[in-house]
RNA sequence: GGCGUGGUGCCCAAGUUGGUCUAAGGGAGUGGUUUGCAAAACCAUCAUUCGCCGGUUCGAAUCCGACCCACGCCUCCA
């Protein structure tokens, strides 16, 4: 068996077979760094994070990069509205930016690429383009793709440029074209550009939105490369016209798989700024969410499947994650004897996690593979018929599961006012009160922590505490 | 107008190349076990039913047709 992608472009389901054995090359589109990212943006990129993990838990030897755009209209509009540089306003969202995706345990990627590094090999490909006769300059310096002249184009978002409404927006649009779809590969000065701009053989000015990522693509994994991921907004116009780009300028085939995740709906409507329904990651840290019930919610709807906020959602996601926690816990601290090696189950556990899994991501049916193990589990350290090393077994597979899945050792980025040492000493006066018999003081002083947010767990090596 | 996705128990959700679905898994609920309390865990229970109508078939959540509803894309967007 193998694993099969949805694959946009040809909207079925193929079995994956990287161009090298072994290994596999993914360019993921990443964010345009003028704002912070909201938990939307993060799907994708979560669910990104999954696919490479799932890769790497399958043996594959993954090269993952991530652009940060950090040059078009609305990086250049937010630092001329804050008065700042370009450079400050972008790099102040790409410490945030990484700072979230730890926050929320994704690996991070082997390369982010910059637009603004890559001017000199933009440059170079449009020249290409131009010289293949696929572009034509306007009066104010512009360079545009001429769609006509490339008769796949529509391919991958299944449009039919003849059918393409010309909607309000090109109207809008204040460079000069001769066909309302094709779009700029670079554009020429204009005032509102400010200080933004780069000497280019059609005069000043700053490359187009699209050019970034075939170029960077191209430069870090090659013309021709595995897997292209990014939210289904980006199918078109963005990877639609990367495409056509990439095609015709370097002659070769372009991607092989292209992934798109669906959006993140908020009342039934997507996720976006210009909705101003969003939430920011440290929007919902501070109404104390833990990142891991973030994290969870994120990755455990299957990424092509529309995915409704809410808050209701967290609290089960959180409630999810404990109960494998606990599992993994109990299983560390398990001092039963008993016989039950684990075996069969951690094979067909194994291996139905697996089969779901290579079935495009199947994350549902993982996890219920997940949660029978955890059930079997329990009941056999309950009924104390598992041996050590079978306990020993099932902490190796869900730390296996955990690659993936990757929240057991998140730090859950809860913080309460009060220190460690009063709680300890807390815990200490209760123990005296017990060992006296004296339950009314000691359940009094669990009160008084719960209501402080925190909860005392007894456990056989002691009373513990977590934040609730 | 063109293209596309989805409607499964109280909530989330898998299953949709027909039978093993007497519909997985998570959350909530209910009843038990365990527990000084709390937490966790375990057991039992929780859809004769898969938006609606009709059809094909020995057999349909899964195929076909019509319809209803929700959402998205058609140059800001993850």
């Amino acid at each position: 068996m193998s694993i099969r992608f949805y694959n946009t472009i040809t909207r079925q389901k193929e079995a994956f077979q990287p161009l090298e054995t072994g290994k596999v090359k993914m360019y993921t589109c990443g964010p345009t760094v003028y704002d912070y990212a909201h938990i939307g943006n993060y799907r994708t990129f979560i669910f990104e994070d999954l696919l490479r993990r799932y890769l790497e838990f399958r043996g594959f030897d993954v090269t993952q990069a991530m652009n940060l755009t950090d040059v078009d209209d609305n990086t250049i509009r937010r630092s001329r509205e804050r008065s700042i540089s370009l450079t400050e306003l972008t790099n102040e969202f790409k410490t945030a930016f990484h700072a979230d995706l730890k926050t929320l345990n994704m690996q991070a990627a082997h390369q982010y690429p910059e637009a603004t590094n890559y001017i000199p090999e933009m440059i170079q490909m449009i020249s290409e383009l131009e010289n293949r006769g696929y572009t034509y300059t306007a009066a104010d310096g512009s360079v545009f793709f001429k769609i006509a002249k490339y008769e796949q184009y529509g391919k991958l978002a299944n449009l039919n440029p003849d059918e393409m409404l010309s909607g309000g927006r090109v109207a809008d649009d204040s460079y000069e074209k001769e066909g309302a779809r094709d779009f700029a590969l670079w554009k020429g000065y204009k005032p509102e550009d400010g200080d933004v701009h780069w000497e280019s053989p059609w005069g000043q000015g700053r490359p187009g939105w699209h050019i970034e990522c075939s170029v960077m693509s191209t430069e870090l994994l090659g013309p021709h490369f595995d897997i292209h991921c990014g939210g289904v907004d980006n199918i078109f116009p963005h990877h639609e016209n990367e495409l056509a780009q990439s095609v015709c300028a370097t002659g070769a085939d372009f991607v092989n798989y292209w992934l798109h995740s669906e959006y993140l709906l908020v009342d039934n409507k997507k996720m976006s700024k210009s909705l101003n329904n969003f939430y920011t990651l440290r929007d919902l840290m501070e109404l104390g969410y833990p990142a891991e019930a973030i994290r969870w919610m994120l990755i455990t709807t299957h990424y092509r499947q529309k995915l409704n906020f809410s808050v209701s959602r967290l609290v089960e996601s959180q409630k999810a994650v404990n109960r494998l926690r606990e599992f993994f816990e109990k299983l560390k601290a398990y001092a039963g004897s008993g016989q039950d090696d684990a075996q069969d189950q951690i094979k067909t556990g194994g291996e139905s996690f697996i089969s779901a899994m290579d079935d495009d991501l199947n994350i549902s049916g993982g996890l219920a593979a997940i949660f029978e193990l955890v059930r079997w589990g329990n009941r056999s350290m309950v009924e104390g018929t598992l041996s050590s090393t079978g306990a020993k077994s099932l902490i190796d597979l869900i730390r296996k599961f955990d690659h993936v899945l990757a929240v057991l050792d998140m730090d859950s980025g809860l913080t309460v006012d009060i220190d460690a040492e009063f709680i300890e000493a807390k815990i200490v006066a209760r123990k005296a009160a017990r060992d006296n018999k004296d339950f009314a003081s000691g359940d009094a002083i669990r009160d008084e922590l719960v209501a402080l947010g925190v909860e005392l767990i007894d456990t056989p090596e002691g009373t513990k505490w977590k934040i609730k």
